[in-house]
RNA sequence: GGGAGCUUAGCUCAGCUGGUUCAGAGCAUCUGCCUUACAAGCAGAGGGUCACAGGUUCGAACCCUGUAGCUCCCACCA
């Protein structure tokens, strides 16, 4: 049979993916087994994989295969998330191009067109994943609005409103006029603009005093008398909302105007001038216009001292009736209608250009504008605890360690948690209220009405209103470990036991506090118990440029294509090659070439032993025998090596050593090493021992390399051989490694350093390969053979590997450790440049010994070196005086 | 403004308790090869004042101090 000259992914990839599905060996059920659980990060419903979701979602299928081979009960759980605002925002932008506004609609009305939209879109990105190779139990798949997860949702709501853990209040919110809703800190850019500060007068007086600023002539009197205080403002709009004027208490230059009131121009509004050590006295004047509607710094200095809050702005940006003036005009228009009419009256001091920032709307661009409203929120102070407590002890670890002090200082100083949203797709809140605007908290209409009734026997349900808004989306994702697997639902279920708390989470470092602090909390709160062990951080995927991947630039890869081109195995080794925990990663597709690169060799050498006809009467030779000795001491050695780079979450480094474990040590040599011969242009076969003996390794290898090449690895893993029915390397046992014969292991280096040299020296004397040349190595005693002869001599193509008492004559030679070597060469050999390579080696080794000899001699160092230390210095010592000899040797024949 | 982190080869990064020939890996580069598994390959080579300046130590890429540059998070100052 013909096998393919280089590996073919599409024709591997679907085959497998749907054989594993029928095997349902992704599914998982509590038994006997130790369970190995993680909860993937769920996507949103309508989105489409891109590059963070390959990412992270590659390391979690290693995790997870690798668990499953090692014998666990592996239980990947795939699920969407709802999000609210983003799904929200593309059912409106859908509506729209059907020429339908949201506004139109009735609420139920757009949440049918929503569920539609889901239906229609929602589980692509799953599907997708599916192309990546992911092993999740897809029986197991939920949805953050699905019944269950909602009712759990309402439920904790419910139950952290009775603990008193949830209270309404007013906060600040980003406004946006043009799509009249408020939008998230997240969905503010802010952009640093040229903008003017304007200082404006604002006239004093006293307590008892009244003024009118119609009055000119009083106005001027005041102003020549120096009867003002000026401020400084970039939105000169919002005087008409000031309630007051604030100074630093400690303010020399205010000191004499306190207990007195400042005037707003044109409002002819007498406000109170307040003291507050806020105030920075270095900016402006020292002196604040306090907007309590306007501005959340204003806001907090409002509550504080007691000043009215007057909304001047309507939800189309637009001037308020509360305004008095400009009404139904466009903010930016008054901006510069305010300050020619405030100029006219000669209350403008001056005008400045200033840099300041300004936030827009990500999705409509228009400027953001702070806005008062009545939101929904959750204190975090008491029931963050555990969750601080469980990280700083390591009960909770995250990797790479360093976000432990960004966890710390974020739950130290937490906020409370502004749950409710201006939505309707998402969980609504279930809070009631009466015509006066009182409110309970009950999950069902009836129930509300009973606790009503309990102090208002007159209401009935015509009269109540339940609340408008829906809760955060991170209020469902919170619960995402727990509610998947029905804990709130039956608490204490057999699933909720088995697989809780889950082993690993994989995500990205933006989402700590949003979703990762508080599904801590709320493992804590609601299991007592963690929802994690470990937090694997993976970095933000980015360009070549360092550019974030982004739609608008243009610059994030389509996955899907990405894994038509390259594999799905190419392309998960192109993620890793370029993800070290918690940095950032550069992608480039180069990587993803690199990968499919490395699944080509690996079929290649698939493709060479396949290759191979066995002799079975054949015996085994010398050098085939340290071959098989050698590569499976090596082969243990980095399984070994691999097993702890996996403990300590260190991916890219396992890769590389699982990379360079295939294509160097097994390709590169062990193959070559044991490689039957041609004669006379024909194949010879292979002892029927070392053949099986590289079988098994190229088992041990696929095993190894399947948690990160799923595909190929079990495609190779059914060519090799013939198997039985449900013997598929997705379920066979993780490698278990033996005793590890080093002293063969410190041979090789030996005689791979040998062939090296022969190498170097054949290129560097531009002799063919196909030239056969003889090797001598010196040994005192005329004897110390290797076991590597038979090996140095097939690798070199010697004819002869001699040893020798004396020197060689008319040789090139080389020094390995301290042994010296010679090729007889009868061309005539460039003594000078010989001389020259020499001395330069003998050169480095003498300043080597040098540097010993220094550490050595000095008394302290031998006094305090730890003595392991000083053993290895003496040694260091004699190896580099060996060597000098050796080097000495040959240079003095010359 | 507050906090955290980073700076090592052309690029991306390792370097774990200060001490193995410690200055590394992969990619890229250069040179020679279409050698009967693989040119998506083989063989070989070059490449770094470990950001800078001090300090501690017998010994520093690693610990301390300062400086410069970069990144992220939080609060965003009228």
């Amino acid at each position: 049979m013909e096998i393919a000259k280089t590996y073919d992914p599409k024709t591997t990839e679907n085959k497998w993916y749907s054989h594993w599905l029928a095997k349902k060996y992704f599914r998982s059920v509590p038994d006997e087994r130790e369970p190995y659980t993680i909860v993937i990060p769920p996507p949103n419903v309508t989105g489409v994989l891109h590059m963070g979701h390959m990412l992270n979602n590659t390391i979690q299928d290693v995790l997870i295969r690798r668990a499953r081979m090692l014998g666990k009960n592996a239980c990947w759980v795939p699920g969407t998330d709802h999000a609210s605002i983003a799904t929200e925002a593309k059912v409106v932008a859908m509506l729209k191009e059907k020429g339908i506004s949201k506004t139109d609609l009735t609420r139920e009305d757009f949440l049918k067109h929503a569920w539609e939209w889901k239906d229609k879109y929602g589980g692509i990105i799953l599907k997708q994943l599916e192309k990546l190779g992911a092993s999740c139990d897809w029986d197991r798949t939920r949805f953050t609005m699905e019944d269950d997860l909602s009712e759990a949702v309402i439920d904790v709501f419910i139950d952290l409103y009775n603990k008193g853990h949830i209270y309404r209040g007013v906060r600040m919110v980003n406004w946006d006029p043009a799509g009249l809703t408020a939008v998230s800190d997240e969905e503010v850019i802010h952009k640093e603009v040229n903008s003017k500060l304007y200082y404006i007068k604002y006239i004093i007086i006293d307590k008892d005093e009244n003024i009118d600023l119609n009055d000119e002539a009083t106005v001027n009197r005041k102003l020549e008398t120096g009867n003002f205080i000026t401020v400084a403002t970039v939105r000169p709009e919002t005087i008409l909302g000031d309630t007051g004027v604030c100074v630093h208490p400690d303010d020399e230059r205010y000191k004499k105007i306190k207990g007195k009131f400042a005037v707003i121009p044109f409002v002819n509004r007498k406000v109170p001038i307040i003291f507050d050590d806020y105030i920075m006295m270095e900016f402006g004047t020292g002196a604040l216009k306090v907007t309590p509607a306007h501005d959340i710094n204003d806001y907090n200095l409002g509550i504080k001292h007691n000043l009215a809050v007057i909304d001047t702005l309507n939800p189309n940006g637009t001037m308020s009736d509360a305004a008095g003036f400009y009404i139904g005009k466009d903010r930016f228009e008054v901006r510069k209608q305010i300050v020619k009419d405030l100029e006219a009256k000669g209350h403008i001091a001056k005008v400045e250009d200033y840099k300041n920032k300004v936030g827009y709307s990500e999705r409509t661009n228009a400027v953001i504008e702070p806005r008062l409203s009545m939101q929904w929120f959750l204190k975090m102070q008491d029931i963050s605890k555990p969750a601080l407590d469980n990280v700083l002890n390591g009960n909770i670890k995250l990797i790479p360690d360093k976000f432990i002090n960004t966890y710390k200082h974020w739950m130290e100083n937490v906020h409370d948690w502004c749950i409710s949203r201006q939505l309707w797709w998402g969980q609504r809140i279930p809070a009631w209220y009466d015509d006066k605007g009182n409110y309970v908290v009950a999950k069902t209409e009836a129930e509300a009405i009973t606790k009503f009734k309990t102090h208002n026997s007159q209401l009935t349900t015509q009269n109540l209103k339940q609340d408008e808004d829906v809760l955060d989306t991170w209020f469902s994702s919170w619960l995402w470990p727990i509610s998947v697997f029905d804990g709130f639902k039956n608490p204490d279920g057999k699933d909720i036991n088995y697989y809780y708390p889950t082993n690993d989470l994989v995500t990205g470092p933006d989402i700590l506090f949003f979703w990762i602090a508080r599904m801590i909390i709320a493992g804590y709160e609601y299991r007592g118990e963690k929802p994690f062990e470990n937090v694997y951080l993976t970095g933000i995927v980015r360009d070549k440029q360092g550019r974030k991947m982004s739609k608008q630039l243009g610059n994030s890869p389509d996955p899907i294509e990405l894994i038509e081109k390259y594999g799905a195995d190419g392309v998960r080794i192109g993620m890793l090659l370029c993800a070290p925990a918690g940095n950032d990663l550069l992608f480039d597709e180069s990587y993803c070439e690199q990968g499919r690169n490395f699944c080509n060799k690996i079929w290649n050498a698939f493709r060479l032993v396949k290759g191979w006809s066995i002799d079975e009467k054949l015996t085994q030779s010398k050098g085939n025998k340290t071959s098989v000795e050698w590569f499976e001491a090596r082969l243990n050695e980095q399984i070994n090596l691999i097993d702890d780079l996996y403990d300590k979450y260190r991916m890219s480094e396992m890769l590389m050593t699982v990379y360079k474990l295939m294509w160097d040590d097994f390709c590169a040599w062990y193959l070559e090493m044991i490689k039957p011969d041609f004669v006379d242009g024909n194949p010879q076969p292979i002892d029927k021992k070392t053949y099986d003996s590289t079988i098994v390794f190229f088992e041990s290898l696929l095993k190894i390399i399947h948690p990160i090449m799923p595909f190929i690895s079990e495609e190779i893993w059914h060519l090799l051989k013939d198997r039985k029915e449900g013997d598929d390397i997705i379920i066979a046992s993780w490698n278990k490694t033996s005793a590890i014969n080093n002293s063969l292991l410190n041979e090789f280096e030996l005689a791979s350093n040998v062939v090296t040299e022969v190498r170097n020296i054949r290129k560097s004397k531009n002799i063919s390969p196909k030239e056969k040349i003889s090797l001598f190595q010196k040994a005192s005693n005329g004897e110390n053979k290797s076991a590597f002869d038979d090996i140095i001599i097939k690798l070199c193509n010697l004819d002869k590997l001699n040893t020798t008492k004396e020197k060689v004559e008319n040789a090139i030679s080389f020094v390995v450790k301290q042994i010296e070597y010679f090729i007889p060469f009868n061309n005539s050999i460039d003594i000078n440049a010989e001389i020259e390579r020499l001395q330069k080696e003998l050169d480095y080794t003498q300043g080597f010994l040098k540097s010993v000899m220094i550490k050595l001699s000095n008394e302290r160092f031998v006094a305090n070196a730890k003595p392991g230390i000083l053993d290895n210095e003496n040694k260091k010592k004699a190896d580099a005086e060996a060597r000098i000899k050796a080097i000495e040797e040959v240079l003095s024949s010359l």
